[in-house]
DNA sequence: ATTTTTTGATAGCATTACTATCATTTTCAC
DNA sequence: GTGAAAATGATAGTAATGCTATCAAAAAAT
């Protein structure tokens, strides 16, 4: 089981001098990491996590323009490192359809089975995706953000998962909206079970590995039971005749 | 077209003062969506409300511990008012699969065909949610809240859609699932035809009905595509090969 | 008409989100 | 190893935020 020590290409527009660089740059994201997970994003901030690294304020300051690009960066740390681990773990596979399921697999699983970056806990970042990853594109100052980049890494992350879905279908009609939905949809249900469980059919037995398996399963049928499907056009019709 | 000038119930807890039974409550609720709207969640406060009300920043406290209170009560309106809108127009419906669909309409769409309540502007609080919904329940207190009950509305909504889609097929594994990806398929993929278009599959060619059409459309396409299809279960099988 | 409730105005306080300055430490070139 | 340059730490300061408290004025209820 192979370890990479890797740095991920960030979008530069997210920082103002490139953390993975230094020392105090990788302390920086490795506890912002660990503190979001603990205290949440709303409760997080520059002066607490500096006392903890230990380090300044003002420091921290020098590496983030503020704590939003601070989170958007961890975010596109975990959509390159998504990205990475499909292309490492399709490369060799010809069939679509095993590609879309690996995919899947990724999408929900996060144990690191061949990927690993030294200073970040991939799990709690995951978690934190999956917890608050929704905030960084849900604001008022999307357009803006997006102006400068900031979600190229997700749109590769779709575009990828929807070129897998062309492979296997080339006529399905939405392969990037059922990319988006499969991946908010794998998260949203990991944390409907834990949180809102009424909100969803799977169950947490408190055992990660057991909540993955029922995910993993729920996505592939969402998944393969649309782009599987040859009957859906008689039933659009039935449009019409409502709401009158 | 009946206009209804209905009180919609919302969770005690989520207020100190009841905001629907005064004229300055109903003014804080009116203008919170408002200006939630213009300048976005996290530059929204007490002070800038009650500035444009014009109240007083310790009168607004008055009705909500806080902002987040305040927002979650906004959630819970809309939330409660999409329950209403479905129960009204379902009522004379008894095929299950129109039900459905009409459903599915009213979750993308909130022009106001017959349930208006005066001081809420249904428009702009369903943009806020399309904005910013998910982070009423996307943070680390999010089993506190519930445990207030602050979710019990959407619950309800999920669980409706959730009954009619089991009404359609009883068998169906993930009624609930299914139900609460629809309207945060519904939802997501709004926003990101207009804001980060390559997550979907959507256009925005600015105007409003054309979108909600190709929302609808879509989510049909989802939803009856995976509920009327029988040929799942083969493709369960492979699922053990990979990841070896 | 007066009591009770609601609101407005003001003040204040601890925290947050920064920016600026300058001394100190570390890094790097030679 | 020495000196210059860069990175960091320490401290201070400011405007805005998220409240709480107090008291007087206005509105509503009896």
């Amino acid at each position: 089981m192979k370890s990479f020590f890797v740095q991920l290409e960030i979008n530069p527009n997210l920082y103002l001098k490139d953390p993975q660089k230094t020392k105090l740059g990788r302390k920086i994201i490795e506890h912002s990491v660990l503190l979001i997970d603990e205290i949440g994003l709303e409760q997080f901030n520059f002066k607490k996590l500096s006392d903890i690294i230990p380090s300044s304020e003002a420091s921290v300051y020098r590496y983030f323009e503020n704590k939003h690009h601070l989170f958007v960066y961890l975010l596109n740390w975990y959509w390159e490192w998504m990205i990475a681990r499909i292309e490492l773990n399709t490369l060799n596979i010809t069939d679509p359809k095993v590609k879309l399921r690996v995919a899947l697999g990724i999408i929900v699983d996060t144990a690191n089975r061949n990927m690993d970056i030294e200073f970040v806990d991939e799990e709690i970042l995951h978690k934190i995706v999956v917890r608050e990853g929704a905030k960084a594109y849900h604001h008022k100052l999307v357009d803006e953000d997006n102006g400068y980049g900031f979600f190229l890494s997700y749109k590769e992350l779709c575009n990828k998962i929807a070129a897998i879905i062309s492979e296997v279908r080339e006529d399905f009609l939405y392969p990037k909206a059922l990319a988006s939905t499969l991946i908010e949809t794998a998260n949203n249900n990991l944390y409907f079970a834990r949180h809102l469980p009424r909100l969803t059919d799977l169950s947490d037995e408190g055992d990660d590995q057991s909540l993955n398996e029922q995910v993993k399963k729920m996505l592939g049928f969402f998944c393969f039971g649309l782009i599987e499907n040859n009957s859906h056009s008689d039933s659009l019709i039935k449009d019409m005749e409502m709401r009158n």
